[in-house]
DNA sequence: CGGTCACTTGACGTGACTCAAGAGTAGTGG
DNA sequence: CCACTACTCTTGAGTCACGTCAAGTGACCG
C-alpha cells in the first residue's frame, strides 16, 4: 500500500516511555488510599461504571477489549507509573487486569476533575500523560497495520527492554504468557512463538527461558523491528539458517 | 487468541462518533483566521513544530503517519468538527493531508493553553474530545488486530454512514480511494475492492459507481462487521454464491 | 478518439492460522 | 527423592486468507 507522493517523517522517532518511576506530582495525589489486586483479578470491566482514575504504583495492568465473537484485543501493559481509566465519561471502556500482583492508587472522579481544574502543576503532568497515550495508541495502529510477524515481535521485545530500567545486555523478565502477547500483537500464540525461535536461532536473542530474555543483537533487533533502515537486506528473510 | 476465563464486555457499545455539525464552545475560539487548503495538499508533517490546535470547519483530513520502508498507516480521516494536533508537546506526531479542500479554524498553543486554564467551558468540551480520540484510537486496534478483511470492510462502511448525515436507506458519498481505505483497514487496495465486491454481489450494499454506496441490509452488515451476534452463520463463508 | 487514472478481476504465491503432537517446567503427594 | 499431574511453550504439517503481480475495464478529459 501506499505510493510514492506520500512525504516521509521527519525522524524516526523512537517516542520510548517516559520513566516511570519519576511520578512527579501525582503520586502524593494518589497515594491516599491504595487498593492491592492478585494476579488474575479485574481492577473493572468494561462497561462498569467509573469511580475514579487510577495510578499503578506498582505490578502490571492487563488493559483489553474483547470483540462479541470472544476475541480479546490488549491494548496495553501498563506498568508502575501509568495511569488508567483515565476517561472523563461515565463508564470504562476497557477492562483492566491484573498481570502481576498490583498496587494502586484511586484518585476519584470529583478530586480528580478538582485538581485539573485549581493546580497549575497537576494539569500539564496529565495532558503530558495524555499525549503519551494517543502516541501509543498511534504506534500500536501502525504496529497493528504495517507490520508483519517477525517484526511486531521484535518490536515488543525492544518496546519490553525500554520498559525495563536501562539494562544494557542484562536479562529481561518476560511477565506475560504468550497468549497475552499474540493478542497484543494482533497474531496467535503460536506464531510469537515461532518469532522468538526464529530471533532465538538467529542469535539476535538469548532466551534461556520461556519467561525472559536478552538482546545480543540490539542492532539487528531494532532492524528487524522497522526503528533503522535495513542496510543488510535480511529483514524478512525466512529462517533456514 | 484470548481463552475462557477473559471477561465479556457488558455491551456492545457502538460509541459512534459525536454530531460533529454542534461545534459547541468551540466555533467561536477557532474561527478567528480560518485557512484554507486545497485537495492533496498538507496541513502539516510528522516532526513539524506545532504553532496551535486545528478545528477542521469543513473537508476532510487524512491524519497518517509513515514507517521507515515507506508504508503509510491512515490513523483517522477527521472530518468537520474534529480537532487535529491535540498534542501537548512541541512537535506533531502525525502527518495531516488534505482529502478533498479543506477549511480549518487555529487556536494557537498559547491560547489554547490559556482556554483551558481559564474556561471552565471550553475545558470539558476538550476532555470529551480527548475521550472520543483515545476511545477511536481502542477501537481502531481492535479493528486491525482482531478482525479479518470482509469484516474490516464492513467496519468502516458503517463508519462512512454514520458519518454522514443519519440518511436512512440513501447514497453515501466515499471521498476517499481503494489505497486509502486500504492503508486504514491494513490491507491492500485490492482487497478491499475484493470485499466490496463480495459485499455487493451478496446484495448488502449497492455500488452504482466506485465513489458511493448504499447500504441494503444494515442487519447483515453489522453482523459481518461484528456489532452483533451472528445467528445465520454466514459471517466469514467464502465469495461463492 | 486516444491517454491517463482509479478501480476491478484473475491467477498464483506465501505468511500466518489451525490442528495436533511433543517438550519443558512447576506443583503435589506418596 | 521420584512419580504423576497440569500447565505453558515449542514444533511440525497442512490449509487458507490475504498479498503480489498482471491484465482488463470503465470513467474522465484534452
Amino acid at each position: 500500500m501506499s505510493d510514492t507522493r506520500y512525504i516521509c517523517p521527519h525522524s524516526s522517532r523512537p517516542t520510548w516511555r517516559r520513566d516511570r518511576r519519576k511520578n512527579d506530582a501525582l503520586a502524593d495525589l494518589f497515594s491516599r488510599r491504595p487498593l492491592h489486586y492478585r494476579a488474575r483479578e479485574h481492577l473493572f470491566l468494561e462497561g462498569d461504571s467509573c469511580e475514579g482514575v487510577f495510578l499503578i504504583l506498582s505490578g502490571t495492568v492487563i488493559v483489553y477489549t474483547m470483540t462479541l465473537n470472544g476475541q480479546r484485543q490488549i491494548q496495553n501493559f501498563a506498568g508502575a507509573g501509568e495511569l488508567l481509566a483515565l476517561n472523563f465519561s461515565g463508564n470504562h471502556t476497557t477492562s483492566a487486569q491484573a498481570l502481576t500482583d498490583v498496587t494502586v492508587g484511586i484518585l476519584p472522579r470529583l478530586a480528580f476533575n478538582q485538581a485539573l481544574q485549581t493546580s497549575d502543576r497537576f494539569r500539564p503532568t496529565i495532558f503530558e500523560r495524555i499525549d503519551e497515550m494517543l502516541d501509543a495508541a498511534r504506534r500500536q495502529a501502525m504496529l497493528l497495520g504495517c507490520k508483519g510477524a517477525l517484526e511486531k515481535t521484535a518490536t515488543f521485545l525492544l518496546d519490553l527492554e525500554n520498559g525495563g530500567e536501562g539494562s544494557q545486555g542484562q536479562f529481561i523478565p518476560i511477565p506475560m504468557s504468550r497468549c497475552d502477547i499474540a493478542d497484543f500483537l494482533g497474531l496467535t500464540l503460536e506464531t510469537v512463538s515461532r518469532m522468538l525461535g526464529r530471533l532465538k536461532r538467529q542469535d539476535i536473542i538469548d532466551l534461556p527461558r520461556a519467561d525472559c530474555f536478552r538482546i545480543k543483537d540490539p542492532k539487528r533487533l531494532a532492524q528487524i523491528a522497522g526503528l533503522e533502515t535495513d542496510f543488510g537486506h535480511m529483514c524478512g528473510n525466512p529462517d533456514r539458517f
